[in-house]
DNA sequence: ACTAATAATAGGAATTATTACTGTTTATTT
DNA sequence: AAATAAACAGTAATAATTCCTATTATTAGT
C-alpha cells in the first residue's frame, strides 16, 4: 500500500473520535482540510484501512460505522440518545460455551446491548 | 390492521424457513403465488409484521433479514458458508454485569458469533 | 535528479436496498 | 349495497455504497 495524503488524514479523523463515525461524517471532516476530496476516496480508504487492520468496521442497523479501537470490545446502544458506547466485557466463558455446545470455531464476537444509558434515568 | 391476502402469505413465507430471509428473497417466493405483487408491498408488510411483533428484523452486515423466531436467541455466522445459525444462550449474567458495571438498562442483546461452523472442520 | 510504471485520485455514473408517492382495488362497516 | 379507508401495484425517489475513467502523485530503478 503506497503512501497517500488522503488516507493518512482519513485514518487520523477516525482515530480522533469515539463516536464511531460513518463514512459521510469522515468525508465532511476531511473536506475541511482537502476540500475537493471525493466520497469514493473516503470509502475506498476506509475499506483499505479496515482490510489492513488499522481500523474496524461495525454495523449500526444497516449503516456502516468505523472504530479505531481494535481491542476486542462490545457496545451499548442507547435508544434515547442513539449513542454507541464502548465497553469491555470478558466473553471467554461465552465463547467456550459456543465452541463446546455447537462445535463452532469462534473468531470474533459482536455484542450490542440495546437499552437506556444512565443519562436518562432519574 | 386489516386482513390482507398478501400479508398472510408474506408471514407464512418468513415462518417457513430458518434461513433468515431478506426482503428480496421473500418477494421472489411470494411472487410464485401472487405474480404481480409489488416489492413495496413486501417491504411494507415486513415492517408491519415486525412492528406488530409477528416477526423480527435482524441485520447481517448492512442488509436486513427477517426471523420468525421471537424467542431471545443469538446467532452464529459462518464465514465459510455464510449461514446464520440460531442458538440459545443464557445472557442473564452478561446483562446483570452491564447493568451493574455501566448503569445501563438492557432491553435487548444482539450477539453474533463469527467463525467457522462444524461443516468445515475435519 | 529523471523517468517509467502504476497506485491512488476526483468526479461522476451506476448499483443496491429501501422508502415514498399516486391513482386504483379491496376489506370492513354501516 | 354504498361509503370509508386500509392496502395495493406500479413507479419514482432516496441513501449508502461501489464502480468507472481520465488524470495526478508516489515510488523504484536508472
Amino acid at each position: 500500500m503506497r503512501f497517500s495524503h488522503q488516507r493518512e488524514l482519513i485514518k487520523k479523523v477516525v482515530q480522533s473520535t469515539n463516536s464511531h463515525p460513518t463514512a459521510d461524517w469522515v468525508y465532511n471532516q476531511v473536506k475541511s482540510s482537502v476540500p475537493n476530496i471525493s466520497l469514493g476516496t473516503v470509502y475506498r480508504n476506509l475499506k483499505q484501512l479496515t482490510d489492513e487492520g488499522f481500523i474496524r468496521i461495525l454495523y449500526d442497523g444497516s449503516i456502516a460505522r468505523y472504530d479505531w479501537n481494535l481491542d476486542s470490545h462490545d457496545h451499548l446502544k442507547c435508544t434515547v440518545c442513539g449513542n454507541l458506547i464502548d465497553v469491555h466485557l470478558s466473553n471467554d466463558e461465552l465463547n467456550r460455551t459456543v465452541k463446546k455446545k455447537y462445535d463452532f470455531e469462534v473468531s470474533d464476537v459482536e455484542i450490542t446491548f440495546i437499552g437506556t444509558c444512565n443519562k436518562h434515568t432519574e
